[in-house]
DNA sequence: TTGCCGATTACCT
DNA sequence: GGTAATCGGCAAC
């Protein structure tokens, strides 16, 4: 029986809207024929060139976020503070940049692996945190413009059977600057029960 | 070409 | 609570 994943028509959605069904889904990545899992209970909608936080903003558009204008299901991975990579679902319809960013998951599966990418690290300090999951999965720019739908090394599974995501917390979104009103618009969502959120609930 | 600052994290006081 | 680390994109000179 073939791996469950979610598939093309899942991800043609704005993104605020995928923001919301991505949670309680699982990011799968495969190294070395080895598993590394976790259940997404952070995330937050970048919702293109309208969205003066996104990176896509204006139409924006250079080989850096060109995967933000690839078809739905694609990876966005980018590199950022000089050290950090973030990883984002691209949504909504080819062409036109809007994406989720992935900022927490719940540990599921090759724990070990990630705490020994994680320099030792564990429990919440695993995943809680846009690039600290990134580094635990071992995600970067090489996967950057990956095909969720197709791709042997990362994609996406609809939530484990039985997972009770408990009720869903609404914000501000993390990090992008008071200047403007976008910075006020709550566009992240997470899971209000969930030790894995990255920060306290404002 | 220079300079500023970022969708962050870890470590210090 | 404050800030150094460390690179690349982009606006301004």
């Amino acid at each position: 029986m073939a791996t469950p994943r979610l598939d093309r028509p899942f991800f043609a959605l704005g993104a605020a809207t995928l923001a919301r069904r991505l949670l309680g889904c699982v990011l799968v990545r495969t190294v070395g024929g080895r598993r590394r899992a976790g259940v997404i209970v952070e995330s937050e909608a970048y919702l293109g060139v309208r969205d003066r936080a996104s990176h896509a903003f204006g139409g924006r558009r250079t080989p850096r976020n060109e995967s933000m204008y690839a078809r739905p299901g694609t990876l966005y991975v980018y590199f950022t503070y000089g050290m950090h990579f973030c990883c984002n679902v691209v949504c909504a319809a080819e062409g036109d940049p809007q994406a989720v960013l992935v900022r927490a998951l719940a540990p599921l599966d090759g724990v070990d692996a990630m705490r020994r990418a994680r320099g030792g690290r564990d429990g919440v300090d695993l995943c809680s945190g846009p690039a600290r999951l990134c580094q635990a999965l071992g995600i970067d720019r090489a996967l950057d413009g990956e095909d969720l739908t197709r791709s042997d090394r990362v994609h996406l599974e609809p939530p484990p059977p039985g997972f009770l995501p408990g009720p869903v917390g609404r914000s501000a979104r993390i990090g992008v600057g008071s200047a403007h009103e976008w910075a006020t618009r709550p566009l992240r969502w997470f899971l209000r029960t969930n030790p894995h959120v990255s920060r306290a609930r404002p």
